[in-house]
DNA sequence: TATTGTTATACTCTATAACTATA
DNA sequence: TATAGTTATAGAGTATAACAATA
């Protein structure tokens, strides 16, 4: 929020915002955990659907799109990426073969752990200094306003 | 921070780490407010080098790559783009012929005050409803954790 | 030689929309 | 026809490195 209603005049700074420092933050943490995964030649977009795999096993691409709020073109893409790097396969689907499921070979679910814990490590690295507290707070603010988000429909143009 | 140290074999998930959180809300905080800036044919990329041109009047495109936390290669094709659109000038260096100054033309200096009004009508709509505490708290968890780090560059993306 | 700004190249991520295969 | 997935194209952003002009 603009902190200086006091003067109309004024032409709010960058620092203003709240979502000026979230934004500031946020891309620290997303490029330092990106440098710790680069040493695992994968990178954030990709952790994530590997993740997400990695916890519900196989799933048709278009819901993976749905979850993770990407285009069906952006995870075939992806999908494609992983695909190379024999982390992830596609398996065609046997009743409706318009069909496919994604799911993790052998070689994607030994990654995830190891990935995991640089994700712990990064996160330790920024926030681990906040107390309990404080960490609570901008926790539970986020997921307030994921709350609030949840409730509206997303912009489309 | 991952909860749930009390059982070490568990891979912690997305949602277990604060950095997750902040990218998630950040990420659909400024694509709220790319939107809004894009109708006035700006991105948000432009918006801060307009925002920061606007604060020192005029200044040195390596300095402002520093500034920024951007190339200067980086600097220069979005340099490139504001002169297109007449927002920018390059105004050539007297004594030292390799400098160049970077100003605001007279709509570039008309238009900040409208993206900065943009910029306070979109923060209000993410953090509006949270409570002045609230506020505070994230705001003084993320200078935190800024000054902690010695963090001084700007976010773009 | 060192530095400034530009350019070339390459990659990630995003989005739209046309395309195919299937139902 | 409707849907699932792919592909093509475009644009914004990142980065490295070679380059020309200037000091």
């Amino acid at each position: 929020m603009p902190q200086q209603a006091r003067d109309p005049t004024r032409v709010s700074g960058l620092e203003d915002h709240l979502g000026y420092w979230l934004r500031y933050v946020s891309n620290q943490v997303s490029h330092a955990f990106s440098l710790k995964v680069a040493a695992r030649d994968v990178t954030v977009a990709e952790w994530v659907m590997l993740r997400e795999l990695y916890e519900r096993d196989a799933m048709v691409p278009s819901a993976l799109a749905d979850r993770l709020g990407m285009t069906r073109g952006a995870i075939s893409k992806l999908t494609d990426r992983l695909a190379a790097k024999a982390l992830v396969t596609r398996v065609p689907g046997r009743q409706d073969r318009r069909y496919q499921n994604l799911a993790l070979t052998a070689a994607g679910r030994a990654l995830v752990p190891q990935l995991s814990a640089l994700a712990d490590q990064n996160d330790a690295e920024f926030f681990g200094h906040l107390t309990p507290a404080e960490r609570a707070a901008v926790e539970r603010a986020m997921k307030d306003i994921v709350r609030k988000l949840g409730l509206r429909e997303m912009p489309i143009d």
